[in-house]
DNA sequence: CATGAATGAGAGTTCATTCAT
DNA sequence: GATGAATGAACTCTCATTCAT
């Protein structure tokens, strides 16, 4: 697991601001690992705890409880998530390079941190007034990328702004997840290029043999019939 | 929750047979309504035994155990989930109207039962040999249906053959079940139509603008034309 | 501490009823043990089990939590100290012989149970509708014994009805809870009978010097009768 | 409550001798106040400190441990209490208006800080030589001031001098505190008045009616009738 | 076959006390 | 002296599983 790594605390740092940030770090990065390896009942906080080279009380110092730790866990991943999405949607212009883009990032981050996701979705869903909760809000920023890119596209008629956008946005991270999971499932993760060039061909033109085609073909049929009439008059008049 | 209903044993059975049957019946349901509405962890076997009519103990005699357990309601769900999708498939001759029937049906069953995919995402993905196990074998069975309508479709070149099947597939599940969950953590159940009309949509043109064909027929048109010219001339010429 | 003693299971019993009456026996008198001995906060649930000779667990078989197991402790000690102050009241007709035997039957009560009358005291007092809970009602149904005789007594002129009946409750329990407290915390156990024999002065005649008064009124009596015999002269002798 | 007040260091005190006993006053009224709101084991050293302006570890600078700090509180407690009792009584030459204030004196005091007795009792039992400890000592100086009271009567013949000094004490302390009790429980608090009315007047004659002096009374005026009117016969005669 | 009382390991959380700064 | 971050033992309570009846 990457973000948590074993946290060795390189340099002992002067300023007592400092000390206090890389606890706070070492904890949510064993917080994370826990998390990501057992999920959020099966990881333990004694376990968390030695992880994070911290008395277990410690970790009560840091954070209210279990859950505050998640929300933390949970935060930090989303914050990193927009920003690495922010960053690389800024240097690209055209909208399906932006979308390309955003779905390899996504489904990386996925693959990558698969339990995360599976705990915000399953953690968060009986909460009452959940939109007004965090992890909504770190989700809708996360999406609003998303968003304003196919608004955009669709201005510029690169998308057909008769579809809903929620409904492209659930095509867009379902079919990201879906391959996500499908692939942590089966054991296999090297497919990713396979995964996004065959979304972003669907996301194009569907599944249907190129629309295209279809158009033609009818027009085709009633061209090539004429064409068997003309033929059938050449024949004749000869 | 539809399936896990109040199980009323409603003739008493002679056979010893029937009798464990239907006592069996009964604690899966039990299992899954308890599954469904607090989670794996968060069900607990006094419960389901309560709900079952049954003592606690007796749960043990039937199911090794609470994973068993799930196992079984997972099974069932499968089942359920398979049958009816093959009954729907039958009556349609059209790809894209059985892809449809699968879809609507697809996502009323992960909007009733969300918890239930939860569960087999979540419990049976640190299992060593996933492969070989039930989860994966029920979910092979299900998704075969959809396979073999696409496979049909690519076939009768409804469908785009050069495509990945199982990139079809993820896109499929992918959108339906993130859209189920959108509909879920939101609250907002009424969608389903929207869902599938959008659905259906993207996967026959994906998202760019109709325009495009346009563009395209234009020039078919153009083609067209000229072809009609070259019969005209080849018309006069005889 | 005589009502928790060692509670050997003296014969196995048949019936389960009896086994889980005897159980529930031996964890109140466990319980009533390590209240008495360590207080509330200082006696522990493990304990409790190990001195009941049942498994952590069971406690909360039979006991909600450890609030229910105090309530349990105090309802079985206001029981039967309400039934014992009962039996003794019904034998005997006089006024004051009632209450010098109440008086004893509390002293030694509160000798032997001291801390449970702290308990009841300190962990009750900060509870909301304190009245309408179990120990306010204990409680009462206790002192009702007292005053019924009080109020018997007021209407029999044996007890100035002029006093405010709960004032005399206060100034009787008062009286007796704060011998035992001194005693307790002295370590001197043998003066019950001075306590009682001072209460009893004291309520029949406060602490003037009742010789004074009854030296006084035999006076008077002769007085008055020495004056009539001289008024009677008087007038024999006009 | 009233004792610990918010303690502004109201004048930067020059000489570290005042300001260190500035902080010990400070740290003792946050106890006294964390003990009486929350009970001891309810009172945490974070808050006390909090309350105090002081940083926890201070805490342990002034006083050795939790305990410590209890004594110090109960210390104080007594030091208040003795000293308004003895002002009190210095201005007061009858018995039983010297009773009557301390009466009054005690059962404000005790309604005030109950928490601050049941502390007294509750941990002061079981300490091994109690009698040795600073607790029972400050007790004693306390109830010196009654006992003196009561001495002084007994040889003025105000009290009975038969009675044993320490039960008149426990009458007196043991109503007065069960009374606070009652009214802390009820949450009345407005009958002070009638306690200590009913108190010196049990006090003086017990609970028995005054009927017998009454009666004699009633007597007396008789014969004082018969008396005048044999004068005025007497009178006329002559 | 069925029962359900009993188990006990293990969870999250608290807080008096310490000690490096 | 003063600080307050860190500690970790100890607490109550839960619940899957077992087994005598």
């Amino acid at each position: 697991m990457s973000p948590g790594e074993a946290q060795a605390p390189e340099n002992t740092p002067k300023t007592r601001r400092e000390r206090v940030e890389q606890r706070e770090n070492a904890i949510v990065a064993a917080a994370h690992d826990a998390f990501v390896d057992m999920g959020f009942e099966g990881a333990r906080m004694a376990d968390i705890a030695r992880a994070a080279k911290v008395a277990e009380g410690t970790l009560y110092l840091y954070f209210k409880n279990k859950n505050a730790l998640l929300d933390a866990v949970v935060g930090r991943f989303y914050e990193r998530l927009t920003e690495a999405a922010q960053d690389g949607v800024q240097d690209r212009a055209d909208t399906f390079a932006c979308l390309e883009f955003l779905a390899r990032h996504h489904l990386v981050s996925c693959i990558r941190e698969w339990r995360i996701l599976e705990l915000v979705v399953s953690r968060y869903r009986n909460l009452q007034h959940y939109q007004d909760r965090g992890p909504y809000q770190l989700n809708r920023r996360y999406v609003a990328i998303f968003d304003s890119i196919v608004s955009l596209g669709m201005k510029r008629r690169d998308i057909d702004p008769s579809l809903p956008l929620w409904m492209v946005r659930d095509l867009f991270y379902g079919t990201l997840e879906y391959a996500a999971r499908t692939q942590i499932l089966r054991g296999e993760q090297a497919n990713i290029a396979i995964v996004i060039d065959s979304l972003m061909s669907m996301l194009r033109s569907g599944i249907a043999p190129g629309d295209q085609a279809a158009v033609e073909s009818v027009d085709l049929e009633q061209i090539s019939r004429r064409l068997e009439q003309v033929a059938a008059r050449l024949e004749n008049t000869t």
